[in-house]
DNA sequence: CCAAAATCTGCAAACGTTTGCAGGTTGTTT
DNA sequence: AAACAACCTGCAAACGTTTGCAGATTTTGG
């Protein structure tokens, strides 16, 4: 049973495969009568149209790429749950590929794209200065771009991104008011955009509360669990004082909180621990995260609709959408 | 900056484009010499092929669908990681969608495969009995399918899924040998296959140590980790003696885990907790989740592998893989 | 009732490949 | 030197669409 084509339809009507095709696209050249004759045969057909012809013919593919530095936390999936679903909607698919944190990866990840003619991207960076390049040339070459997350705020294009500055804030904040006087903050390499902006938010509440900062509560170190992990025993074995500790993401915070317990270091009643994502994690760990928590999945919506807007309408924005955060004050701070 | 075409590079060569065609496929009808010229231009041009210009003319799109109930937890995550990997390591691209445990939604999404033109589809099924039909039709138009841990025994198609039986078989012995005497099997809704081999292992163990079935602690529930703590609310309510819980999915045996804790019951002391699946939750949980671990990532492999092998040889084959679970023995049972 | 405008439809080329067939060039055998 | 194979290359059609152009038909206005 092959496919019914266009030329099937337009034997099967007498008309020509132009006048069928117009009819089916609404052109108004075409009259309302047949038009409606055609619809009628296309439906009784079953006639769908050929995806991939109409790509060769108009140069496009009707697919987005989604690049992003990893893909088996929550905080990934949920945001590809709302490129998927809005683009799918509006007949894109969406290919997705992950870069593990590795710029030579995410090259890699661009070319490939390109290679399958994707309309449009959307990427979460894993490094801000790398494949800048790329991401230029390819907007240039009519690629559209649109970042999410890990940005690079000096690339020309549409971003979604959650205000960092105020959610780390604002549970630096809390976790001052709870009475917490050394607070760690687990940091992510500061080459990543975010890093720097959620420092900002943690020296800012220090200051306005009149508590100084204090460079060896800083500690750097991987996105990961093990990273978590590692950073808490650095800071035993160290023997900083500490009795709160904000951390980058919600799995490194899991790490940490879990290795305090390990050691018999009572959270949150020793030491207070906040996370940032809000991804289920936080709800389904012991005790349950502090964290602040994204819109993930409406920013994946929004990356997905700024991408087909610049794919339709043609047009080029450099449209920042910031979404709030939302605390989430749960057991691991109180 | 027009992408470079066969039509350009014959230009440049001076060739016709079929002579230049049959030299990049290493046609052997071509003159070595040639070929090494073509190809020496075509890497200096930088002449990339254009895939949909082939995928018209070949009737093939180099890409796989991947169907899968959900995509959020790392279980799924993990699998579609290495699919994705091998896929695109021999030519595919890969293109995920998820039915939310909706057999509607999954057959929406096949038939957008179908529309997408995929070559093949990778499908972990969301409910046993529906759908198959489709499942068929498409097999017989063509289009093969492999289906990985949810699979359907009846579909005539190669499989991916570990011995589900001997998986669960192992944990409950493991418990039995823990003093356990009444452990609960928190069971996914019947029409999934899995959950009625997991209940055969179950059954097996418990039989082989004389311990008699009780269809009592035999709970039936959401696979979500809300299912798993109204699961061990319920049992509570009900009054129910348990001192272990065999859950059908570490999300489910976490939320059960949860529960139990909020309620002052201690884990394992008081009931010792089990999962399965082996994802990276039920190593951040605490205590950390005895579960049986399943190879997700080669399980990925072998999927696409078995797809793949049927769209370059053009052979059926119902091959069955079948792969080891590991026990995974830690915190919450001991 | 005629000319012009408005409306409708079809022809054929194009998108970038692959491939059957035929024609052309060598080299080898008689 | 003729005949035949073996090897190499090009022409042109095909995949299923869309679309500019031109021809055909209807409507409109005078």
């Amino acid at each position: 049973m092959k496919p019914v084509t266009l030329k099937d339809l337009s034997k099967y009507l007498l008309l020509s495969t132009s006048t069928v095709s117009r009819a089916l696209s609404g052109d108004k050249n075409i009259r309302k009568e047949t038009r409606d004759v055609v619809l009628d045969a296309a439906q009784k057909l079953g006639y769908k149209p050929n995806l991939i012809a109409k790509n060769l013919k108009l140069g496009r593919s009707f697919s987005i790429g989604v690049i992003v530095p990893e893909m088996v936390t929550p905080f990934a999936a949920k945001v590809i749950e709302g490129i998927q679903q809005t683009a799918v909607l509006k007949g894109y698919r969406v290919m997705v590929a992950q870069s593990s944190e590795d710029p030579e990866i995410e090259r890699k990840n661009l070319l490939m794209m390109k290679e399958f003619h994707v309309d449009g991207i959307i990427m979460s960076m894993c490094h801000k200065t790398h494949n800048i390049d790329l991401c230029v040339e390819f907007q240039e070459s009519g690629i559209p771009i649109v970042l999410y997350d890990r940005i690079a705020p000096s690339l020309k294009v549409p971003k979604v991104i959650v205000n960092d500055y105020e959610g780390a804030k604002a549970i630096v904040e809390h976790l001052i008011k709870n009475g917490r006087k050394n607070i760690v903050y687990l940091q992510a390499p500061d080459y990543i955009y975010n890093a720097t902006e959620r420092l900002r938010g943690y020296q800012d509440a220090l200051y306005q509360f009149d508590l100084k900062f204090d460079s060896k509560l800083l500690v750097k170190t991987k996105l990961t669990f093990d990273g978590g992990m590692k950073a808490a025993k650095k800071l035993l074995k160290r023997n900083i004082e500490f009795d709160a500790i904000f951390a980058f993401t919600d799995t490194m915070a899991i790490g940490a909180m879990n290795y305090l317990r390990e050691q018999d270091i009572s959270v949150p009643k020793d030491v207070a621990i906040a996370g940032f994502s809000g991804t289920e994690l936080s709800t389904i760990v012991y005790p349950k995260l502090t964290t602040v928590e994204q819109p993930l999945h409406d920013m994946g919506i929004e990356a997905a609709n700024l991408i087909i807007q610049q794919l339709e309408k043609n047009l080029k924005t450099e449209k920042i959408v910031v979404f709030d955060t939302k605390l989430k004050i749960r057991d691991s701070t109180c």
